[in-house]
DNA sequence: CAGCCGCAATCTGTCAACATCTTTGGTCAT
DNA sequence: ATGACCAAAGATGTTGACAGATTGCGGCTG
């Protein structure tokens, strides 16, 4: 059962015989990706005409695609000025986690009383191959890098059943999120990260919301600190 | 008729008509307006066509607002079947209010140590206005319906510095909360709303940002549980 | 040689026309 | 009379061309 929401995270079909839907959505997917799989450089100016001849599409659709994506946050757009590539700083990371704090709080109580028997033993199963990655134990061919660890946090969100928080979390702060993608392979930050869900999971089992969120406030407040850090004191450590 | 909420390029700028820019960012506004407005029926279908007309524009900048319109959740799109206003429900508005409560209580705790005297103060003006107007004699002019109450939030908002959220509340969710507009006018609920506001100025006051957040969170469930039985039991008590 | 002005190339904003899809209404067959 | 099928009408999606604005370059002037 793939995921049927909306979710422009499309892993890579072969041919994902996606041709259905119009071109302005098909764009406006494929531009999500290429600014946030960094193929669009962060800061710079998007010319209507070269991308139309990229994509092979006339600039009605595109310009469709690019005022979405300017609700987004992913472009910035001035009148007559044209449209640029948002721009990634230690602030706006901050603030973004913040603000992914506070819901993420909501949507870990929320779920603590949405989730069956079987949700919980799926976030006990990402939890454990989450660990296994870390030791390197793990099929590898399943563990898209650092996805496991996104696995938690989507399926938390999903299960707070609140429609417009899960479009806020899923569709607009978690593809933000990967702007800052960090080289986050720290052994030991991987460990703390595991641990904190695990006190999440179990505050869930508990059926104890109010810990659930406060659990995940904490885990969440914890990543701000790090990558904050780690993006204004960038360590060439690989 | 200024709305100095919409646009984030002029914070506080003095009011330089909604005239300039361009049509698809003009008609962005206004079909904003008229949704909040209750000019579009909610849950009606949109005709391309028709509103061109009614806006006396061509299609291409009309459909390039609508998918702006689409990303606030003010509108729904599907592929070849067209756009239709959105509905309001009492689930979506108990969602709203959910997701404000935690993001107006980070906003209360981040603009706790942000504020200066002069804002306190003007805090302070904005509630004695709002309990000058519940007693009937406020200067009647200065108080647009409801507005003291909005004024009271949306300066916390402006005062957390942090720009994402300044956007997610201000452009978002507060544009969102039109859509239920309520008979709120009852006296003794009022009358709290200024009581709850007062307390959390005071945690501000004190400089006790995790008062200040858990005042706010308080404040805007409280107001939860009120509007959405209001909506679910509609009393005509006017 | 530096700075300003103006022109041209290019881009953004807008429009009207074309193509494709959905829907609706009518006709025909059962 | 009812249901299916077909055709026409309208709406949505897409395109290419036109108009206004911005930018960059080159020449002129102090």
């Amino acid at each position: 059962m793939e995921q049927s929401a909306a979710d422009p995270t499309e892993p890579n079909g072969p041919e994902l015989g996606k041709a259905t839907g119009t071109l302005a959505e098909r764009l406006f997917h494929e531009l999500t990706e290429a600014i946030l799989q960094g193929d669009l450089e962060l800061g710079s100016k998007i010319s209507e005409p070269l991308l139309a001849k990229k994509y092979a599409v006339s600039r009605g659709p595109l310009r469709e695609a690019l005022h979405r994506l300017q609700e987004r946050h992913l472009i910035t757009r001035s009148a007559n000025q044209g449209a640029r590539v948002a721009e990634a700083t230690p602030e706006k990371l901050s603030d973004l986690f913040k603000v992914r704090m506070m819901l993420e709080s909501l949507a870990a109580r929320e779920a603590t009383m949405n989730c069956s028997g079987s949700d919980l033993a799926q976030l006990a199963r990402i939890i454990e191959n989450h660990e296994a990655q870390i030791l390197g134990t793990a099929p590898e061919r399943h563990t898209a890098l650092g996805s496991t660890d996104r696995d938690f946090h989507f399926l938390i969100a999903q299960r707070s059943e609140n429609q417009l928080l899960i479009r806020l979390l899923c569709e607009e702060l978690y593809p933000l999120l990967r702007l800052y993608r960090s080289r986050n392979d720290n052994l030991e930050l991987r460990k703390r990260a595991c641990i904190e869900h695990r006190r999440i999971l179990d505050a869930m089992i508990d059926r104890d919301p109010e810990m659930a969120e406060l659990m995940m406030r904490r885990h969440i407040d914890h990543a701000r600190q790090r990558r904050v850090r780690a993006m204004e004191h960038p360590k060439t450590s690989d």
